[in-house]
DNA sequence: AGACAACACTCGTTCAAACAACTATGCTTC
DNA sequence: GAAGCATAGTTGTTTGAACGAGTGTTGTCT
């Protein structure tokens, strides 16, 4: 049934699948550490990412479906996930007069404050992730895992 | 701000970070691709990796606790996605005599026969979504993914 | 034998994700 | 300058995930 050794328990039809069940593994476990530093502090991952994205272009604003594009995990309810962060006053919105269309968000300085305050267990985090693997290691990493989305992914994010 | 060169417009606060987001957005993408098989056929990609287990075990049983161990990414609502695999008859439950808190799980002869339907469309996606890297690639990728997981493991899973 | 702890699930509730249909605004073209 | 189309978000609804409290079963200890 297998095309690959038997010493593993569990059979894989293939390589790539293989490769891909071990991709899912690895991630679901790392995610499940970041989860601890964000769920005390009442947002998720992808929301810290928003407040990140909005950090970097402070003090300027950014259109709604931008962000949506730009997230790492693509997210089609942007809307509902902005709501949430904009009653915890982490963020606002405003309505541009020159396109009404438009509804452009901003970081507040709680939200600023909040990105400051988890900055260092999340550094902290990312150490206990992955600090056991050298810094060539991880650049071999990171750049395999480019390489295997590459075909996949969409025009002009900034994903390179 | 960054400690990296700044080429890219995103700013990472560290290697580890950048490689996290590397690996988030790939399995990202990998996911969006495999959800395409699975979401006609109306299961999703955990419940056909519970019945890939059965199958491989096939024809014994298996408890629903030993499953949810097995799992990929962890499933706390097992009981729910069994349910629903069960409703659909693709599995069966029994309560042994010898042990009546367990209940044992094994897959009928429409899971195995959803499997098999299942077996080429899905290898064909496995082939879209890495077939591009060679097989050097492919196995050093898995095994950097296990080395990065592999503190963060529990105890005898079959993910060696 | 009865109490109690450990085990194996199950159920209730709340919360987030996914997809599609819809509203509001601006642009274009005749 | 009204009709039609494109743009930018929003809302409705359904579905799955997450967390914890609760139920039935068995083993253990006195």
């Amino acid at each position: 049934m297998s095309t690959r050794k038997d010493s593993s328990q569990v059979k894989f039809d293939s390589l790539e699948q293989e490769v891909f069940l071990n991709l899912w593994r690895t991630f679901d476990r790392l995610r499940s550490m970041e989860d601890e530093v964000f769920g005390p502090r009442g947002i998720t991952s992808q929301q810290y990412n928003v407040l990140r994205l909005l950090a970097a272009h402070h003090p300027d604003a950014v259109p709604t479906l931008t962000i949506a594009d730009r997230m790492i995990s693509k997210a089609p309810d942007i809307t509902r996930m902005l709501d949430k962060l904009e009653a915890a006053s982490l963020i606002q919105r405003t309505r541009p007069q020159e396109n009404r269309r438009l509804v452009l968000i901003s970081i507040t300085s709680s939200g600023l404050g909040l990105l400051a305050e988890i900055a260092e267990p999340l550094q902290q985090c990312h150490t206990k992730q992955l600090g056991h693997l050298d810094k060539q290691d991880l650049e071999q990493l990171g750049s395999l895992l480019q390489r295997a989305r590459k075909p996949h992914e969409q025009t002009k994010n900034p994903w390179s």
